[in-house]
Order: C-alpha cells, then sequence, then structure tokens
DNA sequence: GTGCTTTCCAGAAACGTTTTCGGTTCACGC
DNA sequence: GCGTGAACCGAAAACGTTTCTGGAAAGCAC
C-alpha cells in the first residue's frame, strides 16, 4: 500500500498548457467561446496528466451532480426477481451516453426510502430519482413534488400527476381472465399482491372488467390479497380449497404468487395446467423453469429501463410537461393453464 | 410540481440559533469544545428548519465524502444469483450505524468496472471501495493499491497483498470431492467456473488434494472450464459423457454450472442423485427447489457483508496491518448425490 | 485611421462548508 | 490584583471548481 497521490487540479492543468484556470474549465465543459485547437490542447493534456475535475468542487460550484440515483426497494424473498437488474441496465444505458452516473441505493424497507429520499435531495447528492413500488397514495411522491425535485416511478399512483412509466396493467388482468373464461373456467381467483401496491388495484380492475364482459358473477371471496413470503401464493390457494371456494383457475398478481400457488397446488393433489390453471404476470425467469412453465406476460425490462432514463433526462432537460409512458405486455403462452375440468 | 425551494445555508441557521459559523458546524459534527447546551440549541434549530449540510460543500472542505462504493458486476445469466443482495445488506446495516452511506454502481462488465474505479477514485466520490468477482492477477487491485485509495474484495488474488474476505475455497472443494469419494464414486469430474476467478482455482484446489488423499489417479479430461451461459454446465456434462469419460459424479465450482448440469442430465437419461451424483458450491435459493434438491453448501452473506463493512471501516479509521477473513462453508445435504451406482 | 463586431481568453467572484487559529470569558489560586 | 488554564466561541482562510464580466486582438467596412 503506497502513499496516496495527490490528484493534479485544475490549477495544474491550466499552468502546463499556459491557459488561463477558466480557459481550461470552459474547454473541458464543451463551452462555444474557445477555440479548437486551444480545446484540443487542453484535453490532450488532461488526459496526459490523468486530470479529472473534482466532483465535490464542481457540484459545488454548477449546483449539478450529473448523477441520477435509482432507489431499489429490496425484494420480497430470496428468490430474487430480477425486476430491478434489468431496469437498472436499460437506465444506466442511456444515461451514461448523455454524461450522467448513476448510483444505486438499496432500501431495507419503506421508512428507510423516504429516508432516503430526504437525505439525497436535501443534501443535491443527485439531479434526479427513479423509484417502483408506487402506491395509490404514496408519500415519496408528495415530498418530491413539493420540493420540485425531478422524478421517475415505474408505476402510477392515484392521482398521477407526476411523470412515470408502467405496464398496463388493467389489460393485463382483462387478458388473462379474459382467457381462463375462454378456456370455460367460471370460478376464476384473484390472488392479489399487497393491495398498497397500485399495481395489484389495477390487475384486479381489468380481472372484475372482464368478469363483468363475460357475465360471470363476482364473488369477493374469489379475491385473496397475498402477503410478502414465499409460500404466500400456496397459503391462498389452500385457503380457497379448504374454505370451499372452489376455484378452476387462479390469476396471480405476480409470479411469485403463482409459483407458490402452483407448488401448494401440487402437495394438494392438484396438476397445475389440468386440474387448475395458473396465470401469472411478470415473466420472472424461473417461471419458464417450473414444472409445469408458468403461463405469464412478457416484461421487457431493458426498454422500460431505457424509456424511464430518456424521460428522466428531458426532464432535467428543461421539459415541463407530465411524461406517462404506459407499455403493453404481451401473453406469454405456457403450460400452467388449459380448459376448464 | 411547485418551484424549487431554497434549502437553508448553515449561515441561516447560525443566524436563527444567534452563533457564528464555525460554531454551529462543530456543533453538527461532534467536536468536544462546545458547550452541551449550545449543542443541543444548535441540533433542535436545524431539525427545525430542516437544514442538512451541502454534500459538495463539505466534501470539498473536508475531503471526506462518508460513503463507500460497492461495485456489483453484473450477473452471469438472467437467473439472478442473490449473491450481492444479501451481501449489500449486511454492508449496509453496518455502514449506516456508523453514519456512512452506500453507493453501489453496477458495471456491465470488466472493462467498464475498471473504468468506475478511475472514475470514482480520482474524482475522489467516495472514501473507499468494495467489490468482488476477484482474479489472480487483477488490474483493478494494481491501481487501487497504486493510488492508496482503500479498498475490500470479496476474494482472494495470487498476491494476496491487500484486504479481503473469502470463502474457503479449498477446504470445500476437498469437502465436496472427499464426500463423493466416502459414496464410492471413482469417476469425480470437476466442472470449474471460469478460470479466470480465483476461486475457481480454489476449488480444483482442493478437489485435486482430495482426489490425491484418496489414492485415486488425477484424470485431466475430468476437468472442464464452463463459460458464462446458462446452459454451460450442460454442455460440459454432455462432453463428458459424448467423450467417453463417464463420470459418476459431478463436483461443481458454482450452482449455476450444477443446475443446467442436472437439467441435461435428466434430458441424457440420467437421474440426478441416483445414476449420476452433482455437488453444488453456493446454495443459491432455487438450488433447494429443484428436483432433486441441489447438496451444496451454507453461504451467510448476510454475515460476510458485515464483516466486510467492519473491515473497511477500520482501514477508514487507520488500521494499516491487513485485514483477511477466511469464512468456513459447511455441507447441505440433500438429493442431488449418493452411492455410486 | 476610426468605429464596430466577433472571437477568444483572463481575472476574480462565487459555491457552502470545515478547520485553523486565536481571542474572550470565567474560575481559581496565590 | 494578577497570572494561569480551561472552556467556548468567532473570524477568516481554505477546498477546487464554474461562471460572470470585461477586455484585448483581430477582422471588416467605411
Amino acid at each position: 500500500m503506497t502513499e496516496a497521490v495527490r490528484r493534479p487540479g485544475i490549477r495544474d492543468l491550466a499552468a502546463h498548457v499556459g491557459l488561463s484556470v477558466s480557459t481550461v474549465s470552459r474547454a473541458l465543459n464543451g463551452y462555444a467561446d474557445v477555440n479548437a485547437d486551444t480545446r484540443r490542447k487542453v484535453e490532450e493534456a488532461a488526459e496526459r496528466l490523468g486530470y479529472r475535475a473534482s466532483f465535490a468542487a464542481a457540484t459545488l460550484r454548477s449546483a449539478q451532480t450529473q448523477t441520477v440515483t435509482f432507489m431499489v426497494s429490496k425484494p420480497w424473498t430470496k428468490f430474487v426477481d430480477p425486476f430491478y437488474l434489468g431496469l437498472l441496465d436499460g437506465v444506466e444505458l442511456v444515461l451514461q451516453a448523455q454524461g450522467y452516473d448513476l448510483q444505486v441505493v438499496m432500501a431495507r424497507e419503506y421508512e428507510a426510502e423516504i429516508d432516503i429520499i430526504r437525505r439525497t435531495v436535501e443534501r443535491h447528492r443527485s439531479d434526479a430519482l427513479l423509484f417502483g413500488r408506487t402506491r395509490p397514495e404514496d408519500e415519496r411522491i408528495d415530498y418530491l413534488q413539493a420540493r420540485g425535485f425531478p422524478f421517475v416511478t415505474v408505476g402510477q399512483t392515484l392521482r398521477n400527476d407526476h411523470d412515470w412509466i408502467d405496464r398496463d396493467g388493467v389489460g393485463l388482468g382483462r387478458q388473462a381472465t379474459e382467457r381462463l373464461i375462454r378456456f370455460g373456467h367460471t370460478r376464476i381467483a384473484y390472488l392479489s399482491p399487497p393491495l398498497r401496491y397500485t399495481y395489484s388495484h389495477h390487475a384486479r380492475q381489468g380481472y372484475r372488467a372482464a368478469l363483468a364482459a363475460a357475465g360471470l358473477s363476482f364473488d369477493p371471496t374469489l379475491e385473496i390479497e397475498c402477503y410478502l413470503s414465499r409460500r404466500t401464493g400456496g397459503e391462498a390457494l389452500t385457503h380457497l380449497i379448504t374454505s370451499g371456494a372452489e376455484p378452476t383457475a387462479l390469476f396471480c398478481g405476480n409470479d411469485m404468487i403463482a409459483l407458490s400457488a402452483m407448488e401448494a397446488a401440487r402437495a394438494l393433489g392438484l396438476r397445475p395446467g389440468h386440474d387448475i390453471s395458473v396465470i401469472g404476470c411478470d415473466d420472472m425467469p424461473i417461471a419458464a423453469l417450473g414444472d409445469p412453465a408458468l403461463t405469464s406476460f412478457t416484461q421487457d425490462l431493458d426498454a422500460v429501463g431505457m424509456r424511464m432514463a430518456r424521460m428522466v433526462l428531458a426532464k432535467l432537460g428543461g421539459a415541463t410537461e407530465p411524461l406517462q409512458d404506459l407499455v403493453e405486455a404481451r401473453l406469454i403462452p405456457r403450460e400452467s393453464d388449459g380448459p376448464a375440468p
């Protein structure tokens, strides 16, 4: 471990090329009023000396961090769904192309999230914020709006007067339910993710709409809210069966619930895809591996991430109109659903 | 979207409590030479006004970011192993307890990693760096050592003259191989992760040592290096079978390889656990779910993360001796291995 | 030669903290 | 009353950039 090396400052660089500090700064930051030759000379010298502007000094003066923060929520279970990972990939790709850095912070729980947001905003550690897991009424969003701090969410809220990108949850719920109805199912259950999240409302809305459109009566005992554990879908299914609700098909608000339900079904002697149909939602990679493979919906996370990044850049570029983007989801038929018994 | 709010500065706060700026700063930063009452008054006022020191200004002056960066490598496949996630959890827990922030950056590939490192240390965006996927000769480490920048790795190198934490890969390889030998296997293959990573060398070393200790001849055709894809272990097994190497047991350098090999085995008409024994390495959650469940090794990521964080804090606190920590791994017997046919 | 742009660059003032250095006050012992 | 030391606090100098303002030089038309 050698001694720490003193990093060259902009003054060293200026002295080295025989120009003033201000000219060097303007050359490096792409200002127009600097001769092309001069700029080249400065850039070469910077490269040679290994000069890089101090982050702290630059942001202190310019009030810009050139950094966007993505706050990821901790996944429900150890069976990590790569949701955020895919997203981050897309986000990073377009941000870095525009010279922005992506920073990720992890939040252990919801209270931590609001804290993290306060910290980043109030200490001005980045120029904009990205996050998901939106709720119908979301204090994170209230706070950010009150401060006028730029952000984009994956997912909507009730007010929806901010920038977001989201899948068409209603359409998705409708498609899934319609498919099950076409298969001849009449007792279709909706295993809902926690209702504190907006997306579970949307899926439910689509589910109910499809039932109504088909003239099927709505049975509230067939709707169950599942919580955050690996067994959650299985518990819900067990409850449905033992309480005599007799579902023949399950539309699950996410794949974790669906996988867990299939596991429980097998334990109860029901063969998923034959005795009971199951449809998932977000195409987790292990969903395709299951036995039977889970019918679910496409999710092009990379693309969503890229669009998200473009939205936030537009916002940072001064766009004022609300940016909102609803992305389509296509069903992927696999073997976990089929004709009613 | 309302107008951006002007954040109160330390001057506002000082004026508000009728003290000088310097006293306020010292009160907030826990210096000793400030009256307890004064400190309390300042802290209350800060709370009331919502004052938070500007990150840029503070780090510019103090040359300390109070931030540690964890650089995560992108996982091999979409079948995300929660390796980094578990780690991060532990790291964050102890860092925040000491008032440090954890920042995460993702690297798409190895070249990006060295770039990221350069950027963070040259722009001084954080006080220390954490990362994994070490190689026997690792230029990231060379660079950091040359700059005298604090860092801790998960995994070792050939020189090993830096701070690291790692599992006992040699012991792990030996245990796995010994177990297979006890089961009566004599043709035991080692499906190795890419040899550019140090840990695959260690596992191999343990594997070879166990063979030698048992007096089994070493057959180089039974060692295969696998690359980064989901099918990799399967391809290796297929190659072994078709080339007539006739292994009856596989020790796999990581679980992804093991799972893939089991999949391929089934496709070849071999029942894992009966016709062929398979042992994995890092206990990915889906390993326990497979059919049969994979025999693997424990991995207490939380604990490792916490220890890692403590190491880096010690380093930032001025520790000079090299900190190195080898953690034991315990075998978890499941159904994917058994007596030789 | 004069006036007027345009092009390029330099000087100096920020940015909001932390930290150094020194000064004031007070208590206390003599 | 005076010196001494401890306990607090204030003034001002950093920290390394960016950006504002202005000014010299060059080019051009008259």
